[in-house]
DNA sequence: ACGTTCTTCTAGACCGTTCTAGTGGCATAA
DNA sequence: TTATGCCACTAGAACGGTCTAGAAGAACGT
């Protein structure tokens, strides 16, 4: 600490460049790790930053360059499997050089739309979006500024990556399973979003699944879907709604684990597990002993992961879009286990 | 659109200012929101905002002035408790022009203090910290830089806010409540983080009530503390270790509804629901009807909501501490009301 | 008429980076 | 010798805002 003159400020690249004899551009050079410098610079420029404590300002670098910031739009932070594929993110992004940042974004349409206003606001290099309620419109104008990548929307998509889990063979094993445990009254609750039309979004691949499942079965006079927001509290209206039936379904494809908890807080009250419940995401609390809630697993973690991957390579430069399908796997546990009728 | 040079970039403040007539200046202070202009001129430039669809760069803002944006730094977005709060940040947050956006900052000291730093260099113009596993200097340090509220966190503290449960008192209750069902041999699962000398840290505060309680009721040969991480993995391993011993305690206070779980799969996986569990923070799944599981309410929304507006109230020029601690319920179900041995 | 004060507005510096368009030096080729 | 190419390096503009200092004009008192 000979020469640094220890100002209360926070040391900028011209203070590097002053303490190590070079010019800015030689600093914001070996900053970005860019050729054209000789390695003797190049080391004593990394002492500076060092021995400065240099730390460079994104909104600085966001001016001209990157901000090196991922957005992730999510739109409620409180279903665990969006938590899973989080983790997955974080995990694929750590020591890129990337800093990946949550946005909540709420589940409506127009939330959604000023989270994503916001991250572009903020010069976001990439972003995850995660089951956005977004038109397919304002999905493709984003994705032509900003390297995009959607979780859980079905692809194909011209402009953006997709990875989604194959949703409708999804939807044919929880079908399957029930009828083979001699179940023949079977609902569908799908989430009721502010995109009822929007044929790539999970609820309605599910849908498809479902339908087609049941009339392979021979089942077409019982199709039957409910529709529900995809929450405890969805759930639980939904639970009420079928409860009230004068005949009730004897087996519920739920949709979502957390819409599977709310019916079941709702029909399961009284003691009696029935009607059996299957879930969708296999969150934890599916698998807790006392809950043991039958559900469709589509990996979070990987699928988290696997975006983020995509989304590096796309930051990476590549620009023809790739579209990852997933095979969901059915976990049987006692809340489908129980007697048909 | 007459005169709108509609080239494909993105409109900036001296389009506005053209558009208008005006100087960049007087735009700018009509984007601010800053007195010194006439009503005039600022309709005058409000129109030619609307108009263009000029949104402000949030990177150039973030050079001189503020970015408008809330870093909330969580180590684990899986805690359902963490999302509860983060809904009441968002909520408090919404329409105020600040955008609150999440950094996953992991559980340990190294990966939090990355975050932090990610979040420094981004010009976040406050900070929420929930839970933080920071040193009170890095806090200090922070803090003296930017307006920062620590949830979950003890006070007193000189340079920033807390919100915190009073987590004495909440172990408080749990404790007298084990003691009149007849328990006596109660268990005490506290959080092995990486702060174990942190005294201001929840589990510590939480252990304190519960040594003080067990030698309130004179329990004091029975006081028995495991370490374990608060979470489901962690859970399940303090249950493994806990169904080993010779005498296995009557009823654990889990410290965090999340360990509760991981205990439960653990020591309930026979069907017995037993020793008695009693969580803390009151999540969603504890109120499963199969679940049942008893546990302390300590209002996560309200806390996020709270910890938000004093973060907001700092932004507008307070600088004296404020510590907020709420008073937690115990909400008792199946889990620690069966026989108690 | 003049000075003072207040309000409204503006030119232009400034923030910390990146990037363009060079400069200068050295090695190699003709 | 000069021309050519390449490499390491740099001055300074540029990015899109904010902010300082000061100008212009209106209102008022003397």
């Amino acid at each position: 600490m000979t020469d640094t003159k220890s100002t209360g400020r926070r040391p900028t690249i011209r203070d590097v460049a002053a303490h190590a004899g070079v010019s800015t551009a030689s600093a914001s050079l070996v900053l970005r790790k860019a050729p054209g410098v000789s390695d003797e610079t190049r080391q004593r420029v990394e002492d500076a930053m060092k021995e400065l404590g240099y730390r460079p300002m994104a909104s600085a670098r966001g001016m001209r360059g990157k901000t090196f910031t991922l957005g992730v739009l999510v739109s409620d932070i409180q279903n665990p499997f969006f938590g899973m594929l989080l983790e997955g993110v974080a995990a694929a992004v750590a020591d890129t050089g990337y800093e990946p940042l949550v946005g909540p974004a709420g589940s409506t349409r127009q939330t959604q739309s000023r989270m994503l206003e916001a991250m572009r606001d903020r010069q976001m290099d990439g972003l995850v979006l995660i089951a956005p309620h977004l038109r397919e419109d304002d999905l493709d104008d984003v994705a032509r500024q900003i390297p995009t990548v959607a979780v859980g929307r079905h692809g194909p998509a011209e402009l953006f990556d997709t990875v989604a889990g194959d949703d409708a063979r999804g939807s044919g094993l929880i079908v399957d399973h029930l009828v083979e445990r001699g179940h023949r009254r079977i609902t569908y609750v799908t989430h009721s979003g502010p995109d009822p039309d929007d044929d790539r979004r999970p609820e309605h691949v599910r849908e498809r699944g479902y339908v087609e499942a049941m009339r392979a079965h021979g089942l077409d006079e019982f199709i039957d879907v409910v529709p529900a927001e995809w929450s405890l509290e969805g759930g639980r209206r939904a639970g009420a709604l079928l409860r009230g039936r004068s005949e009730p379904p004897t087996a519920v494809h739920a949709g979502a684990d957390i819409a599977a908890f709310g019916l079941m807080t709702e029909l399961w009250s009284g003691g009696d597990r029935r009607p059996a419940l299957v879930g969708y995401d296999n969150t934890p609390t599916a698998a807790l002993p006392t809950v043991g809630l039958s559900s469709v697993d589509q990996a979070g973690f990987e699928m988290g992961r696997r975006a983020a991957e995509l989304l590096l390579e796309r930051l990476d430069g590549r620009t023809e879009p790739r579209h990852v399908v997933t095979t969901p796997e059915l976990v049987v546990r006692a809340s489908s286990t129980g007697p048909a009728d």
